[in-house]
DNA sequence: CTGAAAGCGCTTACAG
DNA sequence: CTGAAAGCGCTTACAG
């Protein structure tokens, strides 16, 4: 069960295990006969470190928690990913967990992996936390947020202008001379994501002069394709029903595609849709979707990168930083009137 | 930055680190007297153990890894999902890593993962392992192999039978009227899942009577959508195009569909299709999706209990099990010709 | 019911 | 360039 230790190297190769030590650490100054004898006694013994004896000693796991909502809601899969892949490179693992997008959960997670050298630290894709849940968390690993939060300064942060990103996909539908315009996704309080996009759809209809037609203000419980498709349904059962819609994430627009689609009706021709995350699925629907892209290469990278920066220098002190990540709408088919139903086509517009 | 250790505990409530040791792990003999002094003192000084250190000493960090190919491809994704959430229950938290479809990555992390106490167990899906690698692979934590794999006894194992469902699937079609079934995802090498799942195909053909036209049986180079596109592109430009499609999962079956219907023709009634997987994108695709529904719940479930069986025995010399799962056929639009275009039913049909 | 002590397997000043 | 030793923070026989 338990391999061969430092110590029964150093007994193999007759030295101290000091020296074991720094050969298996690649310590510079190590005579080279004494390094071969102990590189073969470690291949004659099949020796491998212990990591978990190495982290107690160092007092750094190299292990970073992620907690997201839904691990298997694309958008997060996606992100996971990534972040997996850059953690890899600069020598950590990552741990991860979800919450189901329940709110004590997260809470409690949060509050548990804040114990010390269990992980490095900790990135959270927060679903309705609070400052006040923040600041109650006992003192150990760094935190990162993903994504909006309504406090400020509480905990390094990566995200998008979720306002800017909701006003470009917004004025996008104005500027192909839809006026009617619904938004699938607000939400009755808390989730501040929600709460920028609809900030930033408003905005968009103001700079426009239309006006917000309240009643199209349509709830969702969830960010799901099942709710976005129920939303969509109470939308076409109204008599004045609207010509296009911006959804909060992608899964409500696949959700809401779907709906209309079931109705017999056309998109974009009767209703446009737009999404938002870039997740797989949009690429190849039928129509493809139009949404708001994330860079999430960029989030990933540096949300790494800042943890780890906050990890090493240890410096609690230093002002959370802020990071904004860039973002582009992509056109596709499901807003793209004129575009041929042949290619999938995606068009791009930079945004930093 | 560190925490207050047991000893600071010990020495604020006035016992000894054994006694604090006790209280925090529920030992029942404490008085009760006692406990509350010492909870008092975790409470004033904001104790909480240092699990590393507890790992170290025990022998078992309570953490298993999860190696998929890609965590961001929809099956994974569920099933990360699922294995988190059984492992949570039994108190592990679970590692992921992903190998990015590179098999020397797979080989890599295989070899190194099975580094003593880092991790407990390691659950792997794996790509294109051979008996060798397994063999290689020097002593540690267990592992544990989901899906398919060319060689036997080496290690647990979680699957559902699928040739089996891949008959099923190919059967349906086949009752549905279809005699130019193509298939896509075949692989030249490797890759048992495929293999597996051909078998099945050819299988159901020759029960049924019909000759298997070898120049339908469509390679992918990976499982994504754009390559189950590609292939149907292929399949649509030729002059006797099929009228039914098996893939070889969901992610090919959807883009089949797109391709498909970009091309002007209808799904079912042109050309019906069958996937495998039953990924959430399929329940919502336009048309929806027949699948192959493998119960995911019971794959984690069994392999988290397996694992974990494994672990607490630490009977390495207990043959290799070999565990099999249900699936079931999801019977939806892509093959069902009369159905209204109004409701995504379902139709299921149980299998052991 | 509780204390004093050993030890999990490593890293790292401190000497030499 | 290498050795002897302390200690990371815990758990757990061994006593009492």
């Amino acid at each position: 069960m338990a391999g061969p230790t430092l110590r029964d190297v150093a007994a193999e190769a007759g030295v101290s295990i000091r020296t074991v030590s720094n050969v298996v650490s690649d310590y510079p100054y190590v005579a080279d006969e004494t390094r071969a004898r102990v590189q073969a006694a470690i291949d004659r013994l099949g020796y491998r470190p212990n990591l978990l004896a190495r982290s107690l000693k160092q007092g750094r796991s190299h292990v970073i928690a992620l907690v997201v909502p839904e691990l298997d809601v694309p958008y997060f899969a996606e992100l996971a990913r990534l972040i997996i892949a850059e953690g890899r490179e600069r020598g950590y693992l990552v741990m991860i967990d979800h919450t189901d997008g329940d709110k004590n959960l997260e809470r409690e997670l949060i509050l548990q992996n804040a114990r010390p050298m269990n992980f490095d630290g900790v990135i959270l894709s927060p679903l309705a936390l609070s400052g006040a849940d923040l600041s109650e968390r006992p003192p150990g690993a760094p935190i990162l947020l993903l994504g909006e939060k309504s406090f400020d300064s509480l905990a390094d942060h990566v995200a998008i202008d979720n306002v800017a990103a909701a006003d470009e996909a917004t004025t996008h539908l104005i500027d192909i001379g839809r006026s009617r315009i619904a938004a699938i996704g607000v939400q009755p309080s808390g989730y501040d994501t929600a709460k920028l996009r609809l900030k930033g759809f408003r905005r968009a209809h103001r700079r426009a002069g239309i006006p917000v037609d309240r009643s199209l203000l349509m709830t969702a419980a969830r960010f799901h394709r099942t709710d976005g498709a129920e939303a969509m349904r109470r939308l076409l059962a109204r008599p004045d029903r609207p010509d296009a819609v911006f959804c909060f994430n992608d899964l409500l627009a696949l959700g809401a595609l779907r709906a209309v689609l079931a109705e017999g009706l056309r998109v974009p021709e009767d209703v446009a849709i737009v999404g938002f995350d870039d997740i797989e699925d949009g690429r190849f629907s039928t129509p493809t979707l139009t949404t708001i892209a994330p860079d999430k290469q960029t989030i990933a990278r540096r949300a790494i990168e800042q943890i780890l920066t906050r990890i090493s220098k240890s410096d609690d002190d230093a002002a959370p930083l802020e990071i904004r990540a860039p973002f582009r709408l992509a056109i596709r088919e499901s807003t793209a009137g004129g575009g041929s139903r042949r290619q999938a086509g995606t068009n791009r517009r930079s945004h930093p």
